[in-house]
DNA sequence: ACCGTTCTACGATGCTCGTCGAACTTCGAC
DNA sequence: GTCGAAGTTCGACGAGCATCGTAGAACGGT
């Protein structure tokens, strides 16, 4: 079949994220590391597989779930790989300053 | 008897805040609500109990010292009350635009 | 000195969260 | 078609957290 790969795995709306959801995901050692990876990688996204994490991969999969429900990345499916990306743009418009704060942190 | 009140209690200095520690404490309902009251408050700091919360004084102790320890607030006793103040400054220093960005999303 | 106010400390309980292993699905390559 | 690689889902377990009630300490006023 021609195309269509445009599976996006659902998300909230901008409007839907909420704060504390927000700042609860970040406040996980093992989530924080995947969103630096995403902000200091490439815009288009990275496979979630290719970060280098300390846990299994159902627990990986466990984060990721958090994170996109709580409105930090996007997920897409792109053959048999997800690829993750920062919601940089609602994030910025919603809470701005926060991100580059919490980026800008002491590795 | 003459000064003396300056019992301050036992916080982290600004070099020992972990970025992880201030987000999962920023994370819950309660304690954002706390923080919120502080921030728009007066800047010398406002009585703990002087904030309604639907939690009893023992749970809000709790919270108080989750604020406390991971660097959010400075308590100090004043007589009979305990004053609480954001650490602003700390804050703004370490996460540059990360209060303001949380301050300002909507209540 | 006595009492009311304000808050902390101590257990105790129920629940959520992070972690894992195993089984299942889907896709790409041979 | 068959195999392996990439991820998901499910159930389970342990640790930590939020919550509460009660008891106790410190201070101010009468």
């Amino acid at each position: 079949m021609p195309a269509a790969e445009q599976t996006v795995l659902p998300q909230p709306s901008r409007a839907e994220i909420r704060i504390e959801q927000v700042l609860q995901a970040l406040g996980d050692p093992v989530r924080l590391t995947l969103v630096r990876a995403l902000a200091t990688g490439p815009a288009v996204g990275i496979a979630c597989g290719a970060v280098p994490l300390p846990v299994t991969k159902s627990t990986r999969t466990h984060h990721l779930r958090i994170l996109r429900e709580a409105g930090v990345i996007t997920m897409r499916t792109e053959g048999t790989r997800r690829i993750a990306v920062l919601r940089r743009d609602d994030l910025d418009a919603l809470y701005p300053g926060l991100l580059d704060g919490v980026l800008g942190a002491p590795h």
